[in-house]
DNA sequence: GATGAATGAGTATTCATTCAT
DNA sequence: TATGAATGAATACTCATTCAT
């Protein structure tokens, strides 16, 4: 947990915040506690980053980077609508168990009426269009079989698990975050995706 | 909006508060913020409250209150799983509706790791267990298919749609925050509901 | 130690006041803790007293209206000026033991360069005169054995054992405010005291 | 008194609290008096001392050291049990002379009921047991001739010319706080010692 | 006679940020 | 490249006091 005092300073900065952030959000986080974290004098928080907010927008872009590839690599596979959709939502869960700061970093953002808002609706914007492309001869644009109901249903519940899994802890039986866990998660969304995807085969069999 | 200077001075500052926790989360706003916001003297917020926290407690009561009172009602009626978990459903989507901003609040507290989160966890809690009475000849305890799962999935369906609504927008078509939406938004989570009930039911014939 | 609430609330306010600046001293002690002891709502102690400072100086006259008694009592007894420095001596001793409070008041008030400072020098200087009438013909007015030396050895000696009895606790063996220790406490002063004397007289033997 | 805006600002607001403090009293200075006092920054108060009781602290600590060492080496000198003695009183009055704002800052301590009261008992005590151990064959454990009342009568007197100094200023005659003034109280002190070994050599002819 | 409500001025402390070195 | 020193503005909170009732 200490900071290993031989790589880049620069590095240990982006990765305390990065943990701070997450836990204790944007503005429960002062830069003395980073500066603290990292191991760094509390100048050089500035030095390599100028103000907190930029601190805290490097943190993010790194994320958006690596969401946005993870997306494009699970979309980009070939196969049925059933495959597609389930990679996409592979992609995406492999994304957040790997990157398991993100949900809380971008549900901070959301919820702080921050300027960096855009930013997220931008990202979130682009995830909604391929899943409209993905389902585009299957689902129908408006209603409540419509790709955006389902849309923020999976998203939402990809993303919430994460959220919150604190709070679930008590009342759950094993931990909400061990791997087994994220596991069930898995196949629950699978079962969760096939369902709607079998109905609206079922329910509109013209495409 | 602008506080009428004629009502109950503790009830501006609460209202005040809870629009302002509810923007800005808890560490965003400021006494002065509050105080300035209700129409009254900084110090006269904590004539009535005391401090920052119970302020904010206070604000969150009022909403568990409500939610408990809102949950129990909807839980309390007769009739199949199908119709009880409907009304589930359509109670907490009325509260939510009603109260539009307790996602918010609730998610924000769930991001900071502040030290109310017991409260919060037994809230979700209460909810979950009578979910799992619900579904108890339906559901298995663990697994894809558990009411766990469900529980997590349709609980993040409902709050979520509130807190995600601003980063959609853009991307929406219409205002998801308007009454249509709202509407079929419910039809969706009744759809959702309907088939992972439908084929519990296929897959263990018992009930 | 709960303020009986039958007796007068300006009694009251006066007694819980005495107990708290003694205690705490001025700064220490607010309106607000004064009126929660007394078991009388804030604003009353204004309604009584006017303001923080007038209550405190009500809280003083008291006292040096019964020092001045009692001191005077004690140096109207006839006898040789042993048998009156004994007097004197035991009738502040009684003083202060039937007021404990009273040193600590003056202290701080010594101490706080307060604009209350002429009464008590006011108060100490009587004392003073009285002492130099009773030594007029043993003591000298000026040098080592003068009876302002003398003065302030044996006034600080009563005074101060009460102040430091706190401190003291630890090493001294037995509690410095208990009785017996109050009682050893006198006939060491009158050792003191005759010492003194004794001495004058001997070398001075004119008088 | 200005402070000469040379000098190292860490001192200027050390210098600047311990007058301060002397004057007023740990509650009757305000983080902003000592500010503008040393001509520095509010915020480089906390910024060199974390806290207003951390400030008060070394302004303390430099006192106890001082006072430690003072006597110490007071004690360490060889001799009969009048020289030895004669050269505490000495050390002890030339510490205070030379650190007039000790007794009051003690004295404040001792008022406030504060926490740091442990350290002054701790300071008191050690004087006392040397005081113990060179009245050891002279004095009893008990009684109105012990150690322990001897030392209270001393210490106090030595200790409270100062707090009474002001107060009695009026009706002194000469500046109690003058040069051949506390010369006078040497000597004052030297005789009542005295006074009191010969005493007990008389009375207890074992020594 | 007594008090609930209200407040302006003050408290200690934290913060993001700048800058000389 | 890195940092110790310094600060203006803000923070939560307390206080003695006033006043309408």
């Amino acid at each position: 947990m200490e900071p290993s005092k031989d790589t880049d300073p620069a590095q240990r900065i982006l990765e305390a915040a990065d943990a701070l952030f997450a836990r204790q959000g944007y503005d429960g986080v002062s830069v003395r506690d980073v500066a603290r974290a990292a191991g760094v004098n509390k100048a050089s928080v500035f030095y390599y980053y100028n103000t907190k907010e930029k601190l805290f927008e490097r943190v993010m872009t790194r994320y958006y980077e690596a969401h946005r590839r993870a997306l494009q690599d699970a979309f980009a596979v070939e196969g049925s609508i059933h495959e597609r959709l389930h990679h996409l939502v592979d992609g995406y869960l492999d994304f957040i168990v790997a990157n398991d700061r993100y949900p809380r970093l971008v549900q901070g953002l959301l919820l702080s009426g921050s300027s960096e808002l855009p930013l997220v609706s931008r990202g979130i914007g682009t995830l909604f269009e391929w899943t409209k492309t993905s389902l585009a001869d299957v689902a129908p644009e408006t209603g409540p079989k419509s790709t955006r109901q389902i849309f923020v249903t999976v998203a939402g519940a990809v993303m919430n698990y994460l959220v919150y899994a604190p709070a679930l802890a008590s009342s759950w039986g094993d931990d909400p975050l061990a791997p087994a866990s994220f596991e069930e998660r898995r196949a629950h969304l699978h079962w969760v995706v096939d369902l709607m995807l079998a109905d609206l085969d079922a329910s509109a069999p013209t495409g």
